[in-house]
DNA sequence: AATGGCTTCAACCGCTCATGT
DNA sequence: GACATGAGCGGTTGAAGCCAT
């Protein structure tokens, strides 16, 4: 105890949830400048936050490699063998699982371990059997249907409304390489306040390395695909693209049109039409390889978001 | 339609650890 | 070594949405 709060007690500072315009401001201020002394980030981004809290946002939610929706069955393996191993040492849990946050696996065991004490019948669904679980499928298997009837109703519109090809290649990447503004999506009513808050504003860091913000790109599944035509413009949208801010729907939009067309025929979309979904076209010159149906966003919801809004097209 | 209980998870709190002076 | 400061961690809280009645 012998720390009062030095930054949170000062006078005018906000608390509660962050508003989508201190979303907007942090962003602003990380990605441009980055953040040496989080004490300082408040005051020189303009937001009336202590900086411990700035920081918590950031680590927490809005940083750019987050990964969110609904733990798969492996990761939920590893949480359990993990937690087995060392406890309630989230952060250490956390490091092994690449995009998840230790106050995310918190909740989650919280949340779990209520679920079996109440429910103490224990017929193997999370508990770890690979036989039964379903190991293409990121989200959807019958174990979190059958535990968790609400997860469609979050942010995890996904597995319903995709088919399981579609939504293998999609979440092949554990990496986003962009991030980008979707501010104007509204997600058919569903928790809409939660997740609007959730997809606010994002964009490319203009000038940083795109390395700094996904270390795991490496482990991006590759299709070999023909190479593309020269008026394809190589990269994705931390080469290209980038109106700062454009709607999610039309991002969408054009994202998943130029997705399917290129699923359906295995061309290559002109430039001129797919210059707005370069992350579904992702050439790895390095490579020689065509890196398709990159993560759209930083965050899952976002993608749930996105087909559930889309689930004609696929 | 109203409402009250339940669930989820973002955010906060208190503390320890690491680092600099 | 003592102290100050900032970062990080784990526990807890409470707002918001969901759902059953």
């Amino acid at each position: 105890m012998g720390g009062h709060h030095t930054c949170c007690n000062q006078q005018k500072v906000k608390r509660g949830l962050w508003s989508p315009e201190e979303d907007e401001k942090l962003i602003r201020f990380i990605t441009t400048h980055g953040y040496g002394c989080w004490s300082e980030v408040p005051e020189k981004a303009g937001l009336q936050r202590c900086g411990k809290s700035c920081r918590l946002r950031w680590i927490n939610y809005l940083r750019p490699d987050i990964r969110r929706g609904r733990f798969t069955p492996e990761e939920e393996k590893l949480i359990i063998t993990l937690h087995a191993a060392v406890g309630n040492r989230w952060a250490h849990i956390a490091s092994h699982l690449p995009g998840r946050t230790d106050n995310e696996i918190k909740n989650y065991w919280n949340s779990w371990i209520k679920k079996k004490i109440r429910k103490p019948s224990p017929p193997s669904t999370t508990t770890a059997t690979p036989s039964n679980t379903n190991q293409h499928s990121l989200f959807g298997t019958s174990t979190y249907a059958e535990n968790q009837p609400n997860f469609l109703s979050h942010d995890h519109h996904l597995a319903a409304t995709s088919n399981p090809p579609v939504q293998d290649t999609l979440f092949s990447s554990p990496s986003p390489l962009f991030m980008f503004e979707t501010g104007s999506v509204v997600l058919d009513g569903i928790d809409g306040d939660r997740d609007h808050r959730r997809t606010e504003l994002f964009h490319e860091p203009a000038g940083l390395n795109s390395g700094t913000w996904h270390p795991n790109q490496q482990e991006v599944q590759a299709q070999v695909l023909p190479p593309p035509p020269s008026n394809f413009t190589t990269g994705g949208m931390n080469t290209n693209y980038m109106p700062p801010f454009c709607s999610m729907n039309e991002e969408v939009e054009l994202a998943l049109e130029c997705f399917q067309r290129q699923q359906q025929s295995n061309e290559w979309v002109d430039h001129q039409e797919s210059q707005h979904c370069p992350s579904f076209l992702f050439w790895d010159q390095g490579e020689g390889q065509v890196l398709s149906g990159q993560e759209m966003a930083p965050t899952s919801s976002n993608i749930g978001a996105m087909l559930s809004s889309y689930p004609s097209s696929l």
